[in-house]
DNA sequence: AGAAAATCGTACCCTATAGTACGGTTATGG
DNA sequence: CCATAACCGTACTATAGGGTACGATTTTCT
């Protein structure tokens, strides 16, 4: 089905590629009411009817914006359980990665763009829910099931773990950053990863490696 | 210091409230950008003069709603903890009165207008973060101090247990509602409830009444 | 009653913005 | 080499929004 390339094709998805970067920039930074057309096309550099041939309208261009953003961070979030020696220093290390992740600044900002518009744009919500959360949940329960049915911890619902450590990774210093009232430090990352995987590892029997 | 109220000031006060009421309206459904004064005003019914005779702009309103909606917000999450018989039937209580006042609709609406302009108006997390979460997990935290200095449940930072306890109520359940992909049904609230509680309870040793 | 403050209605200014129109220009494909 | 599709620049429309000005009117204080 793919034909050979053709520079016009690729040209054009080249361009269409610039103008999603451009524009994600736009609406991360602005939000979606404050973010300008005119603006964006300004910075592209062409004119503003190009831009209006690749997107007929503000509320596509948006759409098409967190399609391609939302892909992006779900690539990001797929390599966040990387299986050690132990089971604990599984969970620290998943807790570390994705703390930092969901923490850094294009993932706040993405963060508050989708919440800010889940309002008035219903299906943004779930392709966002659909693309992140979700798979890192799966993730996160089929390992848990693993886990547990070798024993390593405490048996019971996997998924009700998974969304567990995912709540404890995400309530406190990302809401705070999310608020602005933080800032993700290593050191604050640090305090945060183990505050959560010392929860988790209580409530599902794990033992630290050492023998804490 | 308080004088005879005065029908000026008291007229005054009364129309600074619809004022704030309407413009809450505003701001909580549509965002700060999206919302207009214009509509504000002609909602109100008076002339657009006086709207700024109150508030001399649009920033100026839109922080003395969010003052006076925060202030209103941490009136009803003081009363959340209810000691009861047993340690565990307080928690799950306090789990379902949190749950259900943060999936409320106004409460997920506030969530959302504070995270979307958090990056713009930084002033904006702090206000709302010290009225409304820092009360709450300074109290969680306090009778937590009490539980542990009495045996009933494991003793460790109460401060973490505490951050520990809201997140759990606010990772699951209420972020879906944000992103507009759940309903805040008394079902859902039970079940999250429960997941919450019952996770707490294994990481900090809280026995359940009845054994289970 | 009379001064002072608040309100009203309305018209107005200025700027910004989504989106259009169009004639000229450049690159691509056959 | 030529038709065609994309692109550029620019000027333009239409609308909306924040904020102001001002004279007329009502309400409150003394």
């Amino acid at each position: 089905m793919e034909k050979a390339p053709g520079k016009r094709e690729a040209r054009k998805e080249e361009r269409r590629l610039a103008i999603l970067d451009v524009a994600k920039r736009a609406f991360l930074e602005s939000g979606y009411s404050a973010a300008s057309m005119s603006a964006i096309s300004a910075e592209l550099g062409g004119s503003k009817g190009t831009l209006w041939n690749y997107f007929p309208s503000k509320e596509e261009l948006f759409a098409a914006v967190l399609e391609h953003a939302t892909a992006a961070y779900r690539q990001q979030l797929n390599d966040l359980l990387a299986p050690s020696a132990d089971l604990w220093t599984t969970v620290v290390t998943f807790c570390r990665s994705f703390i930092t992740k969901i923490t850094s600044p294009e993932a706040v900002r993405l963060h508050r763009l989708i919440a800010a518009e889940a309002g008035r744009f219903p299906e943004l919500g779930e392709i966002f829910y659909r693309r992140a959360p979700e798979p890192t949940l799966r993730i996160l329960a089929e390992f848990f099931a693993g886990q547990m049915a070798a024993g390593h911890m405490r048996a019971d619902d996997p998924a009700v773990a998974a969304r567990a450590l995912a709540c404890l990774c995400m309530g406190g210093l990302h809401q705070r950053v999310i608020w602005g009232i933080a800032e993700p430090t290593v050191d604050a990352v640090e305090s945060e990863t183990h505050a959560a995987a010392d929860v988790f590892a209580h409530a599902y029997d794990i033992g630290r490696a050492g023998g804490a």
